[in-house]
Parts: structure tokens; sequence; C-alpha cells
DNA sequence: CCGGTTTATGTAACCGGTACCAAAGGAGCG
DNA sequence: CGCTCCTTTGGTACCGGTTACATAAACCGG
């Protein structure tokens, strides 16, 4: 009779993988979809009895439930994406780190993004954010315009380290006051002609701190440069400007936009016979854990503390739970060691 | 007359979010779904100027494809997962940056979980083979069940640092080589009292460089220690053993089983009055940034070109390119710093 | 024993795409 | 001019779940 009846559906072989649907699971239990569903979903509409039978039908067939069918139903991906420039350097594995953690524990997955530099990054981005519920991006990786697009199609944004944009949560740290303590340091303990390495215009970090650095300066009194040492945020970029740092006449401090300048910094020095604190003191930003064995005076960021921050500042804005778009702003820590010079 | 139509679907009003859909476009245009569909994946089989048509249309609407109903409909996620015991420390960021940047390049998104120690690990890890065409999982995060399970779902699996599993592919590092190089550098600087810090039950890894370590004093003719001080992965791991060790009367050595065990040891120990490598010497394992400024001897590991391996491999899974398992072994290299002492 | 609830289950219409198949229209050819 | 053949297009049945609504069964006090 089965075989008999023209409706019944052809069971379209696909190819390799079985797949075992709801409603195998249903016919196998002698119910129907609905039920299996419910039962799935832990509904108490359901008889025990019932229950058990699907249950069991469940673990026979090996059934599991399809995570696209169900979003599809339900419209939610349970998943939120983050946006990184480039995921290489000990700075972004803890932003990660903190928002994959407080994701996880609100029932959502991440989908990771470095856009590196390639020029497909835009479209990768708004791909990206058909994919999720709810996006986080770090610093400038995208174009302002891409990332209003994707506020305005319903999308929440949470940016990192990065400007306001309408519409969008955002999380930062505290840059002006951290420039302050830290020049302050540096002045009190009698230096003057002090000068900053990183480049204004890569990013919103760096031009608050070339800022705050002007700021203090101005403050103290000292001497306050015309304009930053341009540089990126690599070692490399670090070790590029000792030669010209040691020509144009070593200054008495350098402050680097991050630590990984300020290490490479450092090693490039050496590497030419100046000593650092003996000869030119350095300062670093981040705190990562190479600065720690480097003995690298630098700004402690809760990198960790920003990931998990902006997770549930999403995790507001996907529920519902909140509609204004709220700017939270961390605050750092000046940690001094042996590379600012020794203490009077 | 549309509103007098019965069959006028009753357009539910989902609140919120509009969300313009492939049928809208259509009837925007004056087409059926069919062409906009395949107007949206460039068929050729569409006649330039109805092409046009519907571009305007989704221009107008503007029109993005659910990945959703796509996915559900291809029968593909175009995403791939990545598990984690721990996000933290420098190491797995390489790891997670070489994976992602080639499934990137292969059009497929990330998705990445980190297990911590939580006891759901195991549903986590299940719940997420179920949003990917691919899954790659690192070290003994998940018990071996569960990746069987997983395996015979039919979703590929690709194993990092870890013992092999039926139907699964590997990547892995050259261990037992290492060890012995390490161990054979130092024996030939004059070293025999070396012992080794890690656990051997907690990774493959670790029980291989063990096995490695053992070998080659061996057959060096060295002390051969009866058994490793076992540790964990942190530096507070190692500075926790500090005590103990000096106690104890200190080795020649200590090879420690990664970078973050070696500094933490060796921070400890200078707290203590003990010069490495003048009283000790320490080495350490993975070559992470900290370690070059540590002058950390160690052994470098090519994280990042494990992750793209990792990667490749599930592509080649997935697009039907390989069926037979492939367990990959990638080269290893001895660094020397200072902290094993001085070359004579 | 009966009408009114309450509980349990089934039916079918979604969610938003893809792709198979049929059909319409036009071109080329005998 | 009629008849293939090819190019475009439309209709619709999927993909695998969820859920509103209808219906049937069980329960309950009077």
């Amino acid at each position: 009779m089965d075989s008999a009846d023209p409706k019944s559906p052809q069971r379209r072989r696909t190819s390799g993988r079985a797949s075992v649907t709801i409603r195998d699971v249903a016919r196998h239990a002698g119910v129907s979809v609905a039920t299996v569903s419910r039962a799935l979903r832990g509904s108490d509409l359901v008889h025990p009895a019932t229950r058990e039978r699907v249950d069991a039908a469940i673990e026979e067939l090996r059934f599991t439930p399809s995570q696209l069918g169900r979003s599809l139903a339900e419209r939610r991906h349970a998943a939120n994406g983050i946006v990184f420039p480039d995921l290489s350097g000990p700075y972004y594995a803890e932003v990660v780190l903190g928002y994959e953690e407080v994701a996880a524990t609100l029932g959502r997955s991440v989908l990771i993004l470095s856009t590196h530099n390639r020029e497909s990054a835009d479209e990768m981005v708004l791909d990206l954010a058909g994919r999720v519920d709810g996006l986080a991006v770090f610093g400038r990786t995208v174009h302002d315009d891409v990332v209003a697009e994707i506020v305005q199609r319903g999308v929440p944004v949470v940016l990192m380290a990065r400007t306001e944009i309408e519409g969008a949560d955002s999380v930062r740290t505290e840059n002006v006051v951290a420039a302050a303590s830290v020049v302050d340091h540096l002045v009190t303990h009698g230096h003057r002609r002090i000068t900053f390495l990183g480049d204004p215009v890569d990013s919103t970090d760096v031009a608050e701190r070339w800022a705050g650095f002007r700021g203090a300066l101005a403050q103290a009194g000292a001497d306050v440069p015309e304009q930053a040492i341009p540089a990126g945020f690599k070692e490399d970029d670090g070790a590029r400007v000792a030669a010209d740092l040691v020509a144009g006449g070593l200054p008495d401090v350098v402050v680097c936009a991050n630590d990984e300048l300020a290490l490479g910094l450092t090693v490039a020095l050496a590497e030419q016979g100046i000593d650092v604190p003996g000869d030119v003191a350095v300062t670093g930003w981040d705190d990562v854990m190479a600065a720690r064995y480097a003995g690298l005076t630098t700004v402690r960021q809760p990198m960790r503390e920003m990931g998990a921050r902006a997770a549930r500042l999403l995790d507001a804005r996907i529920s519902g739970d909140r509609s204004e778009p709220r700017h939270d702003v961390l605050t750092t820590q000046l940690v001094v060691r042996r590379s600012c010079g020794p203490h009077p």
C-alpha cells in the first residue's frame, strides 16, 4: 500500500549524507511534526507518554534538528559576528576571547572575520551582517557608510575603539586621561623632549592618544612636538624608524602608540648600541604579555572586558531590552616598568 | 481589485524590521521569483533588459538575499567551525588567524568556539557542528565519542594537535624530533640533570614531547627522569612549581612544555634569587612573542600554517575532492636564545 | 448524562531562498 | 507557411523547521 500510493513522496535520495528530518521522526513515532517540534522544544503541551515515543524515535533515528531550518523559521541566527582588521598580534585575541565567552553564555555562536587589507572587505562585512543577529566591529576596518548600511538594515552594531556612528553602540578605552598620566609621569621624572610614535590618521585610538599627549605636554609646559612620527602597529614598523630617530638626534622619550611598536623600536635601537632606558626612554600602550617580559612601561587596557562589554551591549539591542545607543568608555591604567627610566 | 481578492496574503506585519524578500522584488520588477533568483545568481539565462529591471528593483527596495533561506535551499552553510579549549594565550590566536584567512579566501565564514572548561562543552560542540560544513577541533577539547559522533553525522572534521580519530583528518607538529634536538643541544652544552615540566596526560603534544625527551636523554646516556613535573599551560602554573623546584634541589635544566610555563617559572625563580640561565637553564615551546623578549630558548611551531592547513584539509573534504583521511605533520625548529646558557 | 473547559494532537501555512519542468515566443529552415 | 529548436520566463515543489488554528479527547461539576 505504501508503494502503491501515488502521493508517496519519491524520497529524493540526496547523494551521500542521509539527513533525517523532523518528518521522518514524526512518521516513525506515529505522531505529527507539530508534536515532534513541541517535544523538541520542551513544550509542556505534550503528553509524557507521547514525549517518550518521540524521544525514542529521535534516539533511534539519530535525529539532529537542522539549525538552518530552525533559524529560518525563528527568524534569528543565534549568532553574532565580530570584525577585525587583523587577528595577529596579542591584542585582538583577548578582545575576541571576552566577546566569545559572553556570547556563548548568552547562547549565541560567534562568527569571526578578519579583513586584513583586502579590498573586498566591505563586501565581506556586508555578507557577514547577513549571517548574524548582531555585529561588533573593531577600529577602522570598514568604511562608515558600510556600517551605516548595516545599521539601517536593522542589524545591531557595536563599534570597538572607533568613533561613534549614528545608531550604533560603542565601547572604547580612555585615551586622553591615560596619555596625560603617561606624560605626567615622564615629566615628573625630568624628561622634557618627548616624541610620539604612531599615526593618528590610522585609528581613533591613536588620534586620541596623540591629542591627549599634546594637551598634557602643553599643560606641563614641556615642548609640544609639531607632529607625530607616523608608523603602523607592528614591531617592524617600530624597528624601521630607529635609524631615523638616531640620525635626527634622540629625544628623551619615545611614547609609542602600542606595545609592538615600542618593543620593535627598542630592539632596533639596541642593535645600534642605543640603550633603553639609558640613552632614551620608551613607553608603549596595551600591556601585552611581551611587555611584561621586556620591562616596558605602558598603559594597560582591559581588552577582554572590551570584548565582553561589546557582547553584552549587542545582546541588549538584539533582545530588544534597549533601543537607545549606548557609548561605554573603559578606564585604563598606567603600568610603570623600567623602560621609562629609573625612579629618582 | 487587490484588496478585494480573498487570496491576497494578509501581509503579516512582523513587528519591527521589515525584511524585503525575493517575492517583493519579483512583484516590484514584474517578473517571477525564479527570474529574480537567476538574476541574483548571475545565470546567463536572463535577458539583459530583464536583468536591468530586476537590478533596479533590488536597488530600490534595498534587497539583500537572506543567507538563511539560501543556505537551507542549497543545503550548505558556507561556514566552517573551529573549536579551542581556551582562546587566551598567544598561541591560539595565530592558529585562528591562519584558519580564518584561508577559510575566508575559500568563501567560508568562520565560527569560533572556546570551550573553556564548561561541562556543557560537548553539547556546544555538537551544536556548532550543526551550523557548519566542516569543523576543526584543537587538542583535547572534546571527548573522542563526540568527535566520532560528528564524523558519523557526515560533517568533515580535522583535528589539530590531537591523536588521530577514525575518519577525521589531522594536522599536528613534529614533537619527538624537536624534543630530541632540544635535548641534544642541552647535552652538547654540558647539561646532565634535565627535568621536564608539563603534564603528558593533558595533551597529545605534551605526551609526545615528554616521550621524545626521555628517548633522547636515554640515547645521549644522560639521566632519564622517572616522571615529568605536572603543570598546566599558564604562567601561573610555571610560577607555582618554582618553590618546590628550589627546595628539591635545582636541576641543570627545566624543559617546559610551553613558553608560558617557562616564562612564569623564570620570573618566579628570579624572585627567589635564582638566576636563569646562571643557576638553572630553562627552555620553552611554541616561540610566542614574549619568548623573544625574554630571551627564551624554545621550539618554534608554525601555528599559523597549522590553522591554514586545517582549513585547506577541510575544504578538500567538504567539496568532495578527497574522501580518504589525511594526517599532516608540520616540522618545528629549535630556537636558541640565552635562557639555556652561554655557548661554549 | 450533559455542556463547558482543559489538554493533546494534527493540518497546513509560513520563514526566504533554489531549481526543476513546462510553456511561451522568436528565429531559422525546408 | 508550418515546424523544429533555442532562449526566456513562470509556476511551484522543495530545503527543514515553527506555530496559529482547528479539532478531538478527557475531565468536571451539576
